[in-house]
DNA sequence: TATCCAAGGTAAGTT
DNA sequence: AACTTACCTTGGATA
């Protein structure tokens, strides 16, 4: 086992682990104190998180155990390799977060939920798990995101030791599309089962990759997604702003249609993609993703 | 204790 | 292209 610590003072900008880990963009990191998502406040506390890393090409060539804990000033890593540029890479520890937070726009709602929540940051999630991950997420609460991911990880994944502990690897595409849509059921993934058995087969079977999107002007690569079974245009922006490095997209999920309702009407305009350019643009463009995620948050944790 | 409801939507069928 | 409808499951609310 390898350890380590990354000083928070080094950072250009602030970072908070609870935040960024638990506000529903990743479900892929795992509590071992069973608290996640309780909204037990551990801001600059000292709760571990863990996660096995799949191979994230040019980061890790292997499935990596990271375990990382913060405390006010720095975080603690243990790992089965050097877990600096693993983290520096998933929680986005390379992003200016002081130029964004000055690039975005001094609207109420947006200055509020910025300032509740000091130092979170967008998740890079490799990219196979972050697509099944929000394929799991239609009609679903957060917990039980998690949950499902969880189940497919202990049951389908490649076991993972250190320091005596078992960790559980995210399955590969081709041991999802070696299932069948009833063992996938049996998981109590419901109507998700076959779009994530189907899913699983064209990424294993080459048909597509979702990395490729990575690559594409913004629409282009959400329209990209959009052939994977069970990804429709929220699910696309969802893996497009929290895996593949896309900053601009702003997912209409639930919360920010009642936003857009509620706080900027004149943005609820039509089809998914005009209202999502409209409410884009009142998010300033580039680092509107960026805003979603605080104004998501900020509003499923009953602000206002 | 039983019933009801909604949860970070999407696919397939109609108009 | 825009509009309906069905879809699994379950934790939490309501009676």
């Amino acid at each position: 086992m390898e350890c380590g610590e990354i000083l928070i003072d080094e950072l250009a900008g602030d970072f908070d682990l609870q935040s960024t880990v638990e506000s529903g963009q990743s479900y892929l990191w795992d509590r071992p104190d069973g608290q996640m998502y309780t909204e037990s406040d551990v801001h600059g506390g000292t709760a571990w998180y863990e996660t096995v890393v799949s191979p994230i090409h040019g980061v890790t060539e292997e499935p990596a155990v990271v375990r990382v804990r913060q405390h006010h000033d720095r975080l603690e890593w243990e790992s089965t390799t050097d877990a600096v540029s693993i983290l520096t890479h998933i929680l986005r520890l390379d992003d200016d977060l002081d130029a964004i937070e000055r690039a975005v726009p001094a609207d109420p709602m947006i200055t509020r939920a910025f300032d509740r929540y000091p130092g979170m940051r967008l998740v890079r999630d490799p990219a196979f798990p972050s697509l099944i991950s929000f394929i799991c997420s239609a009609q679903m609460r957060v917990s039980r995101i998690h949950g499902m991911q969880r189940s497919l990880r202990e049951t389908y994944g490649m076991a993972v030791e250190m320091d005596g502990q078992t960790y559980y690897a995210y399955p590969t595409p081709e041991s999802i599309a070696a299932r069948t849509e009833a063992e996938l059921r049996g998981l109590s993934l419901g109507y998700r089962a076959p779009y994530i058995q189907r899913t699983a087969e064209m990424v294993a079977g080459g048909e597509a990759d979702p990395r490729d999107a990575a690559s594409l002007p913004y629409e282009d690569a959400r329209e990209y997604l959009t052939q994977f079974v069970g990804v429709g245009e929220k699910v696309a922006d969802c893996v497009l702003l929290f895996s593949l490095g896309f900053t601009e997209p702003v997912p209409l999920d639930t919360w920010i249609q009642t936003a857009i309702a509620d706080y900027y009407p004149d943005c609820a305009c039509g089809s998914y993609a005009e209202t999502s350019r409209s409410i884009r643009d009142r998010f300033g463009g580039k680092y509107a993703g960026y805003v979603q995620t605080y104004v998501f948050h900020h509003l499923r944790n009953g602000g206002e």
